[in-house]
DNA sequence: CTGAAAGCGCTTACAG
DNA sequence: CTGAAAGCGCTTACAG
């Protein structure tokens, strides 16, 4: 440790110190060294002093005093959920993050991460986060109401991604979700299935009905007969997944396994896939499984997941293109953007969906009595 | 869109703002709604006047004025690679930002992310991170050399997690990867594996070559022949371990292949089974394959993966508890924190790794010619 | 118990 | 081409 060990903080130099080295004013090193419009030019001998006292006194410029003098931080916030409940990572999260940071550094802007253990109607947190430390904030999956949005700072810009209400004054950046729920559930039917349930996302969120409806329509649109026995309640999470399904078969001792489940998400697929395992059933063997969302869960899964494929990174990119394009244009009107900017959705045919069964297997005990 | 078409950028309420309509100085409104340790007390009603007009005004205060006046920023960086070359995810990376974001949050503290493409030695992307935005910088997994730490600002405390390199000033949070590496390594012998490879991390690097020791050793005090034919270099991504098994597949037509691997990284173990599934081969049937870390995708490979396990989200737990003491108590000094701090690790045995098979197999054409 | 002053380190007009 | 002044919105001593 050859650092003093008496740790006394010692200040940074500033913009003053140089110019006094220097011989010039604290104004002039700020406009050769950070870059300021000042119209003006430095003589090119000053210039070069500045430049060489201000490597010699290893100046690097302040960015907070810089922000608040120049009202600009040059950093983005991204509020949104890391870990579905406990340690669980939350990869459509990660997945949009990724992106996120994809664009944010390469227009030279900070990303600052604002993580909340759930998202709550209530508006609080996100006014906390607009304190002047962010020039703009990304909202990731949000629950909140229209109420709650009209609460936002006004001198905020805001872009959420799959936001489950349309927030006053937000951007908007989302995916085809009823489409793709629509398209995965013909590829079931397609394979030859018709006995299929639905492992829904939270019952009343934007994205979860969405899935539902498209869901639905499929189905109907099959000619099968629908039914809200075909809808089971979940959250987005795997822990979720395992919980759903498990009570499912519990309920069901002894009926028909379904041929098919489409789940809501990939993260639920997964829990879906686990309680299966628990009792022995193998996909797609005894039952066929379809997932939502593509991230980096569904490649890695046994068997690989059939789903749909959201462009999570590319919405990522784009919710920071246009959050920064508003930061650095508030005089273009807001219905200058797109609104909601909407990505379109792809299946993608894995492994975890074949035909169904010849004589579809039943579960543990006793026997028949339908659903 | 209920909100003004006109993006017209609103100013926020400020403490003057808020002291003129109450009638007070902004210092009072300071003292009251910010906190301030100022000896002195407001008197209840003025305190309440205070209180209820920022409320009416819906004041917030601007975290940046405050950073500058106050010296504290109540942020902390933290800098590493998220993507591993392109898009794969670095679950490492991952696991340890998410120890960090909790106990960041718990002690509401803000966290802002510096993502690099690469760990470079040129310490100026480092320098250019602390302008004052934030009160410490977390480090994960730097390459780094003695003279690049020198050049870090002595203003802006350090803590750095699997640094390659002891940084002057820094306090490093590691774990026994040495330890961890015997013994998995012993595991592998243990199961009865003697013709056994190493699919290294980058040579050169601390955390590679504390692997590559602790697998020596074991390999030697097994009274199995040691040289240099066993290791086989990648760097820790996956994209690389797919490269290298490729590559020594490649060269080894013909050749038996080895009966286990141990992998640097469960990154890298994911791609050499990738490699090894793209010529038929089994695991654990045909090699046993162990990785390190046990991370999140340890768990759901196929078969699950035999590796070290690390404590990475305590790990970043623990640096995050560092820095912040360091941060509220500058007056302390650096040898008062035990430096390195070391978290051992344990060795998970899952499905990847077997019994060596009767006959060893053979990798496609021709007959043997031996390495 | 409360206020007037100075200052955090920078930038932005405005003069010369 | 360069400098002196004012200000960004807060906090921290220091007076009363």
């Amino acid at each position: 440790m050859t650092h003093s060990n008496k740790t006394k903080r010692v200040r940074a130099t500033t913009l003053a110190d140089v110019g006094l080295a220097a011989g010039v004013s604290a104004m002039a090193v700020s406009a050769v060294l950070n870059g300021a419009l000042t119209s003006s030019r430095i003589a090119p001998k000053t210039r070069k002093r500045i430049l060489e006292t201000a490597a010699l006194l290893n100046y690097r410029a302040n960015g907070t005093a810089r922000a608040l003098a120049s009202r600009r931080m040059h950093t983005i916030g991204v509020a949104g959920v890391v870990d579905g409940n406990g340690l669980e990572f939350n990869h459509y999260f990660l997945e949009i993050l990724s992106g996120i940071l994809m664009t944010a550094g390469r227009r030279e802007e900070n990303t600052t991460l604002f993580t909340l253990h759930e998202w709550s109607p209530d508006p609080e947190p996100i006014r906390r986060f607009c304190d002047g430390r962010i020039d703009g904030l990304i909202l990731i999956a949000p629950r909140l109401t229209v109420e709650t949005g009209r609460m936002f700072p006004a001198y905020t810009p805001f872009v959420a991604v799959h936001a489950n209400c349309p927030l006053p004054g937000v951007i908007n950046v989302e995916s085809d979700e009823e489409d793709g729920a629509y398209e995965v559930t013909r590829h079931l039917i397609a394979r030859g299935h018709r006995d299929i349930i639905h492992i829904t996302g939270p019952r009343g969120l934007l994205g979860a009905e969405r899935r539902i409806r498209g869901f639905e329509r499929a189905i109907v649109n099959a000619g099968i007969h629908f039914d809200s026995s075909r809808l089971v309640e979940a959250s987005f999470t795997t822990s979720d997944g395992r919980i759903a399904m498990r009570q499912w078969l519990k309920a069901h001792v002894g009926d028909r396994l379904p041929q098919a489940a489409f789940c809501a998400s990939d993260a639920i697929a997964v829990g879906c896939m686990e309680a299966l395992a628990e009792l022995g059933l193998r996909v797609p063997d005894d039952i066929s499984i379809a997932g939502f969302d593509d991230t980096f869960t569904a490649r890695t899964t046994v068997p690989q997941l059939t789903t749909v494929r959201q462009p999570l990174w590319s919405m990522g990119n784009r919710a920071a293109e246009i959050l920064l394009d508003r930061i650095e244009h508030p005089e273009r009107p807001l219905t200058d953007t797109p609104n909601p900017v909407v990505f379109p959705v792809e299946v993608i045919s894995r492994a975890s969906v074949a035909s169904p069964p010849v004589a579809a297997r039943v579960v543990p005990p006793q026997p028949a009595a339908a659903s």
